[in-house]
DNA sequence: ATGCCGTTGCGAAGTTGTCGCAACAAGAGC
DNA sequence: GCTCTTGTTGCGACAACTTCGCAACGGCAT
């Protein structure tokens, strides 16, 4: 889950999302900059379970349903939006630009795709009634680890619930 | 939940899923059948609570276990395929051909969506690592119930748990 | 009709996500 | 620095969704 990764994320995203909690009336706790820190960080679409028990490991007693509702929080600020994964849990995206999303049918791991004739896709016309506010493409598929059986990258179980 | 449709599936489509079936070596139960007609002839992509309480009206004593298998099975077969539901349960859709959806962000309605241009976009290049093997363009936005506040024509819960 | 073997139903349990409430802490004002 | 206000946190319970284990059952081939 590219936990080893050398975290660099963009010092002004910090900033710019402490200044929008901050614009918002919101205080910014010290359990909410943790996971500001850890979370925007992220380029592996974390789901709420898994930023917590990574976060937890350094803010002894972090609550679940701290986590869940900072996610919200940051979902409705705009600094992050849900994404969808078929078949897995809810997981969230730090980057809320027009991008796409490469997700392996075998191990779930959800990949960012940027792909210029992708980002201006014609909209569904307004007589459709339907009105688009914005869209993503998802592109399922085999991961490089999934595809090579010689070496499973991605230990990971096909699915989310039980043994 | 467009239940009163008048059912028009293709009647090739359910003898093919059944012939499917039975070249997996699968037997044909009463269960499944069932679960194959209404099913198939959905375009309103069910979860599969759903599903199970549509279908055990008349199936009475069918198991929510049961249709959660069959789904399962359905998938594994290439006769379904699961969706990405932002913030819902896990979605399921009979069309396994290449089509996209429009997704409402509020009463969370999903609409097939066609349209040619988006039939043949670019797939992620082979060097990425990636082996694509499908796609789709989901569009979220409001639908035509929700975008007419004068008319609540879906007046469903936005998030699916809590009170 | 018989037997094999996968399916079904049931209940329990696991996973994901939310709620209510009391204790707490960030930030403003003094 | 102290206090007050107000939103946040942690906890435990709960709700929704999904899967599992097992015994009984039922297709389907012979």
């Amino acid at each position: 889950m590219a936990r080893q990764r050398p975290q660099r994320h963009d010092p002004a995203t910090l900033e710019r999302a402490e200044a929008a909690l901050r614009s918002a009336g919101l205080p910014l706790t010290v359990q909410r900059r943790r996971l500001l820190e850890r979370f925007l960080g992220c380029s592996d679409h974390p789901a709420a379970d898994t930023l917590h028990a990574d976060v937890a490991r350094h803010v002894p007693g972090l609550s679940r349903a701290t986590v869940y509702r900072t996610l919200e929080t940051l979902v409705e600020l705009g600094l992050a939006v849900r994404i969808a994964h078929p078949g897995w849990e809810q997981r969230y995206d730090p980057r809320t630009d027009l991008h796409h999303h490469l997700v392996c049918d075998r191990c779930g791991l959800v990949l960012d795709h940027e792909e210029p004739a992708l980002d201006q896709l014609p909209l569904p016309p307004a007589r459709s009634g339907f009105a688009a506010a914005g869209y993503s493409v998802q592109f399922r598929g085999l991961c490089a680890g999934c595809a090579n059986p010689r070496r499973p990258a991605a230990p990971r179980a096909p699915r989310r619930n039980g043994a």
